[in-house]
Order: C-alpha cells, then structure tokens, then sequence
DNA sequence: TGTACATCAGTGAACGCGCGTTCACTGATGTAC
DNA sequence: TGTACATCAGTGAACGCGCGTTCACTGATGTAC
C-alpha cells in the first residue's frame, strides 16, 4: 500500500472514531505514521483529502444492486426483500454517519455532491436499483401491475435508512439476529399490504 | 423576547444557513447583535449552547403525533397515510440537516441524546406514534389481524426521511406538489402491497 | 426629593491555544559517464 | 567500478490566523433612607 492509500486509510479511521469535527492534520498524520507535512505532499489542501476520502472508503451500493439484477424471478419475492434489506441495513449502517457529517459544512457537501454526480454515484442510486428489480419482476408478472416500482423501493430502503440512523444515534452495535427479524417484517408487510380488503 | 431568546435564535439561524462547522462564537454574537461575551452570561460554554439550541429550536413531531392519536376510524386509512407522510416529509426536512451535523461531533451527539432521553424525547418517537395509530386501526379492523404495525410505521416514515434526506443532499427546496404525489403513492403501496396473489 | 450605593445587562480588548499550511532541509536511491 | 550529480519521499520547526473564553470595565436602572 502506497502513502498515499495509508493517508486515506488513516484519515477514514480517524473520522470514524474520532468524528469528523475532531479529524484534523495533526490526527491524520499521527494516525499514518507520517509528519503534517506529507500529507500536502499528496493533497492540495485538508479539503482536497477529505474529498478523496469520501471517493474511496464509503462503502458502495454497486454489490448489492449487481446482485439484485442477477435476481429478478430467482428466489421468493419475499426472501428477495428482505435480502436486500439486511443488506441495505449494513450498508447504511457503515455510511450513515460519514454521509451524515457532511451536512455540517455545506460547502464540502455541495462538493461531495459535484464529485459524486460525475461518477454518476450518489445516495439515490441504491432506490433506484431496487425500483429496477421490482419492475423487471411486475413485468414478470409477480408485481400487479398498477403498483409503483418507486414507491415500493422509496418504502424499503427507507426503513432500512432510517433503522440504521436510529442506531448510530443511540450509538448502537448492529445486532445480526434483530435485523434478520426486522428485514422479514419489512418485506411481508410491503408484499402484503395493510389492509384486510382490496 | 429576551437576550437568551435572541442568542439561542440567533445560533439555529447560523447554524441553518453556514452549517454548523461555520457556527462560531463571533457569527452567533453577530447575528444576535450581541459582543461574544454576552453569550457566556447566558450560556456555561459552546456546548451548552449548542445543546440549547438543539432543544429549544429543532422542530417537534409531536403535533403530527396529537393529530394522529385522534385520527383512528375517522377518514379513509390511505388518506390518513398519506397526510401523514407529507407531514413526516416536512418536519425531517425542516429537522435533518441539523441532527444529521450532530454526527461530526460524538460527544455532543451523546449529550444531545441523553438529554433528548431524560425527556423522552428522540428520533425514534415518531416511527412510536405511527404505530401506535396503526395498531388503533387495526383493532377497529381496518388492517388485517397479522399485519405488523410497526414495520407498517417504520416503512412509511423511513420513505419520508429518505426523502427529505436525499431533498437536502442534493440542497433542493420542497416541491408541494411533488411531495403530495409523492406521499400519496407511498399510502397506496403501504396498504395494498406489491404482490398480486395473497 | 435628593443622595449614596447596589445591582445588573452588556462590552472592548486581550488571552492562549490549536489549527492548517509552508519552508528550507535531509538522506536514500537512481543515473550518467 | 567509482564518482558526481539529480531526483525524490519525507520531515522538524515555524508561521499566521481565527477560535473559544475571560477580564476588568461601563452606564443604566433600582433601592434605602
């Protein structure tokens, strides 16, 4: 691994512990095992680093949304979703508070965005994908067909943002066998419906 | 209104428009039209600031969830959804920047929690009231004996806060009429399900 | 009513500290002939 | 092979700046007699 990857590396383990407020040069350095100064050896500025950061240690949805192509008429539509939920939990889980942090300094957000609209990333990609899968099942006809793709896929992954938001709030450990259960009640209750009539 | 009103609305003001990194002593004095040190006449520290602004200036679910207790058997149950998800939509738009900022500061972020808990208060209470209106529903027999009514809460409020969420990633205004149509096909999806076969 | 004093909201100016950043440098490795 | 020089990764020490915080203070208002 090159300095500049354990740069990377370091300054993503400092914001993880740390927090993005307490990551400053000092700490990323001590944490590389370099001086300050190397560190603008490899980037323009802190704010330059910070961007290369977000480029390369947020986990990415691409995994799961390849996996999710491969899947339309294979398998349960139930056991599909709720798959992707427990995925979709752990994926948030390990990006939330990073994604998070960002709000509090609007310029590097706005150029997080910027940089990651030109590599066609972004926190919408994963409902898309899965909005992507559900229409290739209605065509297959396991979805009725006045359902709404979108509207199921918005329902999903928001509950799973939302489930891994509580828990970095309380600052609380996943725990594997909860987010199984809670996966399954997410994908009955969004195949089944509510209501008792239709 | 008094000195403290005016600092505290000062702070959510700054804190809302330059981002929380960027709320410093200075730019709160300045915008409240006070010298720094007139917030340490009010105010212990930074901290007990930022804490009181938290409390006193991030907005409540708690009229959505008055509205909700007196919703069951009244109206249609997808209206009621709907008009709950457009009212989640607004009020973690309104919210989210600043709980996610939170998320750079850990040690504030566990003061703010713990405070919010002593009174009990969270982010986690409105998914509570939700579910609690749904559970009422379903005793009056308007959702089906087996339905689960907290997935039901947890995917339409996770679907509004993933909402609001991608809204302020991509710092965009709330469009009234996008949020109707949208809120309204989340209802839909909620309580007929996707599959055609049950 | 007048006078002496107490209280109180608010301030200007300074403080030390830690931050991001830069500078002139070192010592190891590669290259030319 | 030996020598002179170039390149390159990395550093110690210093820089100025802006931050949160405190201090000794002012001037207006309230209170006692």
């Amino acid at each position: 691994m090159n300095t500049r990857d354990k740069i990377l590396d370091a300054a993503a383990h400092v914001m993880r512990t740390r927090g993005f407020a307490r990551t400053t040069t000092k700490e990323i350095a001590r944490a590389a095992g370099y001086s300050e100064a190397t560190l603008y050896k490899h980037f323009q500025d802190k704010t330059d680093l910070f961007l290369a950061v977000l480029h390369a240690k947020l986990p990415t949805f691409r995994p799961f949304a390849e996996e999710l192509a491969r899947k339309p008429g294979a398998g349960s539509l139930r056991d599909n979703l709720a798959a992707t939920a427990r995925a979709a939990i752990e994926f948030y889980r390990e990006s939330f508070p990073m994604t998070a942090s960002i709000f509090a300094e609007p310029d590097l957000l706005a150029a997080h965005r910027t940089s990651a609209a030109r590599r066609g990333a972004g926190p919408h990609r994963p409902v898309e994908a899965l909005a992507r899968y559900l229409r290739a099942e209605q065509e297959a006809g396991r979805i009725r067909p006045e359902a709404d793709p979108d509207a199921g896929a918005a329902l999903l992954l928001g509950a799973c943002l939302q489930y891994a938001f509580l828990l970095s709030f309380a600052q609380r450990e996943l725990d594997p066998q909860a987010v199984e259960a809670y996966a399954g009640s997410l994908a009955d209750t969004l195949v089944t419906g509510l209501t008792t009539a239709r």
